[in-house]
RNA sequence: GGCCCGUUGGUCAAGCGGUCAAGACGCUAGCCUCUCACGCUGGAAACAUGGGUUCGAUUCCCGUACGGGUCACCA
């Protein structure tokens, strides 16, 4: 076989050479160390809380070291592309705090464009670099067509590959499988002209060398030391429409766009024997790789299962939408993903999360299930730290967008709306009353809209409430200081024979009908409609004696 | 089914041959407090399993089980 005459009649436009290429891509100027990492998404969806997990570690290796964090659209698969997807996943990861130095970038007018000398970044506009590639492999001997008819073709994408193959029986079909390469590889070049004179497409494949039986010792970042069976079979490498598949895209685009580490989920483990091959043949040095272990949900039978796009806490979007701040989520992540975030976390509260010193080597290496009782613990206490002012920016901005009514309850009178938020904020030990903007409403919606309004417990007889909140009323002096006011709370609650001391009480239960604790409540749910409030006196000097008074009566009078 | 990866409390996790096996979340008891919280002090709760190697294994090796991933002209 002339594998230059097979090169040529296989892609007859392509005059430049490998050399050609490179040249357009120097290497780059960088310090030393710095790391070069990418995002490199496919345009099919969404963000998902799986994807900001390999995101946010490429982005802080990068930036952490003077490199460079680029974004690449592989955009190969045209039938699975959805439209503005790219867009979307730029803007959903800006959200979210993540920037990129370089690549496909949002321009002026909301359209992706380009920003940097190495790309282009949209793998669909790459088509003839990856084709002088391809054409040095055909002509090393190393690369082979296989041709179809367009029937045949059709055929083909008409069915689901996957469920196709899930259905056969594994060993006649990889046997099959195995014998059609290999009679593939006997082409010949009378055969090749014959098929491309009758205008029929075909992929290019790869002629692998390897011997599954022997291993490749490979170093993995994460996950040390592997062995991985050398790869022998024959994957395709150009689509029938002249596109690459991904593992020739990753090693062509990698190369050229000098990435220095790779980092992806573990289930791209089992390709990565036809990747080592792929960087063999075509003369590249390979990335570090770093294959991080994925996140689980728990199916209905309580096993562990990848999170994928449809799950509950998968996209990102969804997030927004339940009120969680970026911050908080970007924290979170960072407590799953380096096993010392938390400890360096408490010595330094007051840093952002960038500032702590990303280590590869704390990183786990299984598959953490996600919690959402961790992620709200890590929201709630970086939100008790924000001040008022900027929770009642975050959560009147959060509910404009996604509870218009409660949004203009909080932005009609901004000052009382922080007063609100202001209670019980600063200091050393600050409130954590809220996990999301979302919590706000059921937090403290009551100072809006006291239609909500808890049952007492049963244990309690309507006639004490009643005196109770009877004998509030006749001293309520808002005018009080804060000791003022509760000692007449306390005066209320021995009239009606309720211990006025927690000690006295706990000493004896007995004696007493209900402890001032029982007095408390009963008014902090004739005021707030709620059993858990925030503190009273301040509540009642924010809602104004006449609110304060009218809330109380009308609970008196429905009783 | 072949291949690959993984396995410390319910969850996230320290540990890297000798520890009473950290810590965090959640759960829980009590304390503090003028009430709700916050906070504090405790508590229950774990090395999947069988063989080795070793004076000694959670830690090293092999097997087993279980879980995950992958086997497309998808990424």
């Amino acid at each position: 076989m002339d594998h230059a005459r097979l090169a040529d009649l296989l892609f007859p436009n392509v005059t430049r050479t490998p050399e050609d290429i490179e040249a357009l891509y120097p290497p780059r100027q960088l310090p030393e160390g710095a790391k070069v990492t990418r995002f490199a998404p496919s345009p099919t969806g969404f963000v998902h809380f799986g994807g900001l997990f390999p995101t946010t570690i490429g982005e802080r290796l990068a930036h952490q070291s003077g490199g460079v964090f680029y974004l690449r659209i592989e955009d190969t698969d045209a039938k699975r592309e959805v439209e503005g997807a790219a867009e979307g996943l730029i803007r959903t990861l800006e959200h979210y705090g993540i920037h990129f130095d370089e690549g496909a970038v949002i321009g002026e007018d909301g359209k992706i464009c380009d920003r940097g000398i190495y790309g282009p970044y949209r793998q669909s506009q790459r088509g003839p670099i990856y084709h002088v590639y391809a054409k040095q492999l055909v002509a090393l001997g190393k690369a082979y067509p296989v041709f179809t008819t367009k029937e045949e073709l059709e055929a083909m994408n008409a069915v689901d590959k996957k469920a196709e193959i899930k259905a056969k029986d594994w060993h006649e079909d990889q046997t099959a499988q195995r014998e059609a390469m290999l009679r593939a590889r006997e082409i010949t070049l009378e055969e090749v002209e014959k098929n491309l004179a009758e205008g029929n497409p075909f992929v290019l494949r790869i002629l692998a060398d390897g011997d599954p039986e022997k291993k490749v010792p490979f170093t993995d970042l994460i996950k040390g030391k592997l062995e991985i069976p050398e790869n022998d079979e024959d994957f395709v490498l150009l689509k029938s429409d002249g596109i690459p598949t991904y593992h020739f895209a990753h090693a062509v685009d990698d190369h050229l766009m000098g990435t220095t580490h790779v980092i992806r989920g573990e289930e791209w483990l089992p390709s990565l024997a036809k990747h080592i091959m792929l960087f063999r043949y075509l003369g590249f040095r390979m990335p570090k790789y770093m294959h991080i272990a994925q996140i689980m949900r728990l199916d209905e039978n309580g096993n562990k299962k990848k999170l994928s796009k449809r799950d509950m806490g998968a996209n990102m979007d969804d997030y927004s939408r339940m009120g969680y701040a970026p911050a908080c989520v970007c924290e979170y992540i960072m407590t799953l993903l380096n096993s010392n975030y938390e400890e360096w976390h408490m010595q330094n509260p007051d840093k952002p999360y960038t500032d702590f010193p990303f280590n590869i080597k704390k990183m786990s290496n299984s598959g953490c299930l996600f919690d959402f009782d961790k992620l709200n613990d890590v929201s709630k206490n970086i939100i008790s730290r924000m001040s008022a002012e900027e929770v009642t920016a975050l959560v009147t901005a959060w509910a404009k967008e996604y509870d218009p009514a409660f949004g203009e309850q909080l932005a009609r009178d901004p000052a009382f709306t922080q007063a609100i938020f202001a209670i019980g904020r600063g200091g050393k030990k600050p409130r954590k009353d809220l996990a999301t903007w979302a919590d706000a409403k059921p937090y403290m919606g009551f100072f809006f809209d006291p239609a909500q309004i808890d049952a007492y417990p049963e244990q309690f007889s309507i006639e004490d409430i009643k005196a109770a909140l009877v004998g509030f009323l006749r001293s309520y002096d808002p005018a009080d200081e804060m000791n003022a006011w509760f000692d007449k709370v306390k005066a209320v609650a021995r009239e009606i024979g309720y211990a006025d001391d927690m000690k006295a009480y706990k000493a004896d239960p007995s004696a007493f009908r209900g402890s001032i604790a029982d007095v408390s409540m009963f008014l902090r749910v004739a005021v707030t409609g709620k059993m858990n409030a925030p503190d009273l006196y301040t509540v009642m000097q924010i809602l104004s004696k006449d609110e304060t008074v009218r809330r109380v009566q009308s609970m008196i009078d429905r009783l």
